[in-house]
DNA sequence: TAGTAATCAGATAAATTAATCTGATTAAAA
DNA sequence: TTTTAATCAGATTAATTTATCTGATTACTA
């Protein structure tokens, strides 16, 4: 198999995207977020959980409680999702393999995958959740509808 | 974690780069190139009969037997190295993990990491094993030695 | 021809990741 | 105050990936 993000993280980044549609205020429970995005309930409840201790996200107990947002959406970026669940070895490991791939000591293919995580490093840093919002909306309301 | 591709893919990139430097004729055991390149033998011989099935490498039994490249280095990508042991999905699948991301129906990032995607493929698919040799000789050279 | 060292094949073990289950706690609402 | 529906915490299970083991076969070499 071949991945960039785990699965869990994966479902992190779909959740917390989730979360920032939602208005000021508002929070979702781990089964809507479930039944919204047709992930494992329970499995996107642990990863929430996991991003609540990290204060990315945070949850209210008891009936009518759920998750909802840190911070505002205009203050969180995907790459801290990424970091908080999967961490930052992408960006720091070779792609072959090779261990201590470096610039005095490079893989064969060191510079040019140096461009691309650089490039892909800024596509989870430059934007804001904020700014994805129109195109999670229209992504999210397409889910379990055929086409 | 975060991954591009997995150990199995790894290591046989690395090991089908190693055959790369063997002069013509030549072949390395599978404890040979464990040795060399550090990694564990019964896996990379593992992978290496699995790409010898597919016709990437070939092998001969026996004592002074082992494995070599089945077509020159200067005809063959690390693509399809990938493509026999991980597949292309890297290269199919949304990397949030949405189901049936396309141009009309795209997730938040979709056309930035279809870019970084595009030019990873590129990476891959460009050159030849060839034109890694002097590279390759030089990383492995590095392998278990201290700086 | 016997010994040795290699691939090959398939089973098994270990580790990691993904997913589920159970029970406790919390807090709103009836 | 009781019921209900949610998070939370931790254990357990399932699936996948990574790694190892064992025995058979092959072919070179002494």
């Amino acid at each position: 198999m071949t991945v960039i993000f785990s699965k869990k993280c994966e479902y992190g980044l779909q959740a917390v995207l989730y979360l920032s549609t939602l208005e000021e205020g508002a929070m979702a429970s781990a089964d809507e977020i479930s039944r919204k995005l047709e992930i494992p309930k329970e499995f996107v409840s642990k990863i929430l959980q996991s991003l609540t201790a990290k204060k990315l996200v945070k949850s209210r107990k008891g009936n009518s409680g759920g998750f909802f947002l840190g911070k505002p959406a205009s203050k969180i970026k995907l790459i801290e999702i990424v970091e908080a669940i999967d961490g930052l070895s992408l960006f720091n490991n070779c792609v072959l393999g090779f261990p201590e791939c470096s610039p005095d000591n490079p893989c064969p293919v060191h510079n040019k995958w140096g461009k691309l995580r650089e490039s892909a490093y800024k596509m989870l840093t430059d934007e804001t959740l904020e700014h994805f919002k129109k195109k999670t909306i229209a992504k999210i309301n397409t889910i379990g509808k055929k086409k």
